[in-house]
DNA sequence: GGTACAGTTGAATCGCCTG
DNA sequence: GCAGGCGATTCAACTGTAC
């Protein structure tokens, strides 16, 4: 894999362009693909192309409030976050520069793009209120729940043992978002994916270390939970914009599961350390990252093509599944139920009382004494269609 | 059990006093207690004494904005809350509200005091930061995590799957306020209680039922939730004070584990559901309740009082249970080391160049070859004080 | 009298395409 | 832009009835 470091002037911030991408850029008008930029994410945001990224993920300043050191029972002392990057004169400077990158963030969406903010209980609050304001449409809020947090040593509080996320949509009507609920129902065991996921910290081997031992950023996130966002969130190929880049946990996980990315960062020294980073990082084979299927991607059908395709004939007669009902396929893929004539799906409301019915599940065909929906013709039909194209 | 129902007019608003406590009013000045005032929230916040409650627990309208019906896959119609309480022109209305009613409360606050509020994410980031504003301190969000939450029917988000409530304290400096740390930890099986709540949403026979069997309250919340509160963040005889009383779940679990409460609620049928339901409930036994032993709430115990109590003798050597360092008692209760004089924590941190230390757990004396910590001496001396006081 | 199964319900910001 | 049709979509807990 090829790594180059290319350094560019630009008029609207201090930027230096790392790039450790294998995709090269997109067309004029396009957001740049796979580089690190380096300066003020606000300005960076702004001169972004309109309506040119796919998924944002941003881990902002949280403006924690430390008044004193804090020390464990044992008397070792808590490298707690306390650089410069999170200090804010008060809640109006920090809200003020909220409004500004989440505003900047929101016009670089596309219109189906969505955005995950994670934060604590010290900003997530100012964070979701500020982001009603700008018009973007909460989504969920999730919460992360950590297998592994730090316990409160003064025993004066609950442990605080999760962050918070706000997954949101650019603006209040947004409805063709990306979602893979398939995939996420099929990974977690056939059950939705809920709102509360249990991940570990970031620790260990994954965690980045500086030349002397000490860790890379105070803040590092761990990169399943990364994972799970843009696996939810994006398709491959997608442009994944992180304007907090910090140690690169989204570029890695971006380039791994073979989504483009586009970080800003301030410091050069978390630059360095994320393009060493990701370089280190094999793409997976593209087959393992295939959508999972979705009966809502599937093509659309006809009845009536099943009529003209020889699957069922004119005449048939239909049945629910407990035969309650009962129903005669009409030739041009309609059926006659009691004298009226409707869709599959009209007829199999009527027959029930109901508001709306799938036709495909509800009606059965009769073969040797076993009923079968007619929704297998369907798939046989889809087979059909598949050879044929091939 | 005594039930009582007195209707008194007030100027403040339009108010009936519903009582159904076991405890008298307090003196002039203090506030109500055990009953349910019918009226605006904010005027009877604004009516109460300053500084007058110990906890409060709100469970305020969470502003949902539902477009049309959801229907399940089963065609089946779900009941949404659309009642009037919870519509607002916009953002900004609901934002005047919850300031309005979160300063009359804080104003109704003891300095020590804290308060819990509930929400989801329709609310809850206009609430914290809201609260902020105002001068709050949060000290922890906690996540009631659902066991049965209500599915995404149309698979279009995750399950939503928790609500988030704000614990916070009326300023920024408070320390003294109530924390059952101990009992806490020792009901989670000594291990802190983290800020993740699992606890199932409240169905069945705790549900509330109007004569025609129909949920008496759209959202009322599961008693295990406020048992919780009240046994992390209050102390039997505390008054707890609920502005948004609804169902009365604040009331039933006051009375059961012998807080008292303040409910105000403008729905005369839920109050009158709530009477009933309080009237039913049986406070625990005393013995119950009783403060678990807390290691801040035991008596202090000067070391000088061990020798006046002749448990430790003037001279006697000291060393840690390492036998690295080595110190002599003085008779005014201070140690010798190395020609140095300090109380036990200071000699302990001395010995081993730290900032502090805990003199009871560092510092041992022998007896027959084994070591003890003067700690035990201190448990002795403690028994001593407890049967002088039988 | 248990067990099995069907039915009900819960603070919900819950499609997408074609004409 | 709007109307209308297609057709995709649920988990845990409790309640009542049938066997």
């Amino acid at each position: 894999m090829q790594t180059a470091r290319v350094g560019i002037a630009r008029p609207v911030a201090q930027i230096k362009v790392t790039r450790t991408g294998t995709k090269a850029d997109g067309p004029p008008g396009a957001a740049r693909r796979n580089a690190i930029l380096r300066g003020d994410c606000v300005s960076l945001l702004r001169a972004l192309p309109e309506a040119s990224v796919d998924l944002v993920f941003a881990d902002p300043p949280y403006n924690l409030q430390l008044a004193g050191a804090l020390s464990r029972p044992d008397q070792s002392v808590v490298d707690a976050v306390d650089d410069d990057w999170d200090k804010f004169a008060d809640f109006s400077a920090y809200d003020a520069f909220t409004k500004d990158w989440l505003a900047a963030a929101r016009r670089a969406m596309k219109p189906q793009a969505t955005i995950f903010v994670i934060g604590s209980y010290h900003n997530i609050f100012r964070v979701g209120a500020i982001m009603q304001d700008l018009g973007f449409w909460i989504l969920n809020d999730i919460v992360w729940r950590k297998t592994n947090p730090m316990p409160n040593f003064r025993g004066r509080r609950f442990t605080n043992a999760h962050e918070t996320m706000i997954w949101a949509a650019r603006d209040a009507g947004a409805k063709r978002y990306t979602f893979n609920y398939e995939a996420l129902k099929a990974a977690n065991e056939d059950c939705q994916m809920r709102s509360d996921w249990l991940l570990p910290i970031c620790v260990g081997a994954e965690r980045l270390k500086d030349e002397r031992g000490r860790k890379a950023h105070p803040t590092q996130k761990p990169e399943a939970l990364l994972a799970r966002i843009m696996q939810a969130a994006s398709q491959p190929g997608d442009l994944v914009l992180d304007p907090f880049f910090g140690s690169g946990t989204t570029g890695a996980v971006a380039k791994r599961l073979r989504r483009d990315y586009l970080g800003f960062e301030r410091e050069s020294s978390y630059i360095d350390a994320a393009q060493a980073r990701i370089a280190a990082v094999e793409p997976l084979d593209a087959d393992m990252l295939a959508p999972a299927p979705s009966k809502r991607a599937e093509p659309r059908i006809a009845f009536v093509s099943l009529i003209e395709a020889g699957l069922i004939a004119p005449g048939t007669p239909l049945t629910d599944a407990k035969r309650r009902h009962k129903a005669t396929v009409r030739a041009d893929g309609t059926l006659l139920i009691g004298g009226v004539i409707g869709s599959i799906h009209k007829t199999g409301a009527l027959a029930q009382g109901l508001p709306a019915c799938n036709g495909w599940t509800f009606w059965h065909f009769e073969e040797s004494g076993a009923l079968s929906p007619i929704d297998d013709l369907r798939q046989q039909a889809r087979d059909l269609l598949r050879e044929a194209a091939e």
